[in-house]
DNA sequence: ATGATATAGTTAGGTAGCTAACTATTAAGC
DNA sequence: GCTTAATAGTTAGCTACCTAACTATATCAT
């Protein structure tokens, strides 16, 4: 992702318009600006993740599994779930059994089929995190009325759905 | 950066916040709606980029120089405006000195100085690359008015304030 | 029932980041 | 002036991701 420290001003992009008139510069602005702060907020949560001997890959594992009923998933799941490809999750996986976070389990049915399950240990470390990271999400998004969440939200939604035209080959 | 799929539903959310009291179901929304989106811009970009055979880093590389009046500049401050390490500019610009896209220029005044300049192929990549990635990003931020793009930069710079917080230790 | 296809997980090899340590050079403090 | 500190760039070794290829198992079509 990029990590950009020093955007572009007004008068950058409106200099860069001229030699590229299809530029939009307000368009090029808030796509700057929300590359820019949510890389910020992911840099930041690693940051907290860290303090607990954890990364974002195996943290959000550890929430998966936490979600499901019985704690336990498969490895493919686990990875269409976390937007990772399979080989990721096997690595992330070998992390997290290191340290007795999850444990994987065969499956006689299906001789392919892994099930992974939360353990003890990993539950503790979501309970240790988790109000960490709801604690400062909190304070970090106090700034921000539930009024402009909602209009953020919808604004996200609409460039989500500009996404397709983006990606479109001409 | 994470790449969440999965993104969890309120009533998830609401599940989560009754164990970890202190959860903002509306904050974490908007957090993880914010960062899916980015994420999704992000490998957007790359595949547009990839399609001139370049990738993020080496991309913002050229623009720096592009920016500069001589189109030259050194290998620290590209890394302090790109926002990576001094090491990780090495290796951009060796790839970026391999393909002639910059050239590396020794400073007789410093001698720990080199100067990095845009060759002129580097110029034409940049504008074979900026009318496609311009022309993407107009039509992926058309369903945003003029007013909701003011309305999302200012929450996301309430968002960015609110960072300061976030990483404060307790 | 069997050959082709699909699925589950892993392994191997590549890339782009990072930090820490290193070399070379310049600047600063007595 | 000489030692110490700061700066510029590179190198080495680490991590987390990727794709492609591989093994093993299960399913499907004829």
């Amino acid at each position: 992702m990029l990590q950009l420290r020093d955007l572009p001003s007004i008068e950058v992009l409106e200099k860069f318009a001229e030699r590229y008139p299809v530029a939009d510069v307000s368009a090029i602005s808030s796509f700057l600006h929300l590359l820019r702060v949510a890389t910020d907020l992911s840099i930041a949560l690693d940051a907290c993740l860290s303090r607990h001997g954890l990364l974002q890959g195996r943290w959000w594992v550890l929430i998966l599994l936490m979600r499901e009923i019985n704690k336990t998933s498969t490895p493919s799941l686990l990875a269409k779930k976390a937007g990772v490809s399979r080989a990721t999750m096997t690595g992330l996986l070998d992390g997290l059994e290191r340290e007795n976070l999850v444990a994987r389990v065969f499956d006689d049915a299906d001789r392919r089929r892994l099930s992974i399950r939360l353990t003890d240990a990993g539950q503790q470390k979501l309970d240790d995190v988790m109000p960490d990271y709801y604690a400062r999400l909190r304070v970090c998004m106090a700034g921000v009325d539930e009024s402009a969440r909602k209009q953020l939200e919808a604004t996200l939604m609409n460039i989500n759905a500009g996404l397709v035209a983006f990606n479109k080959v001409f």
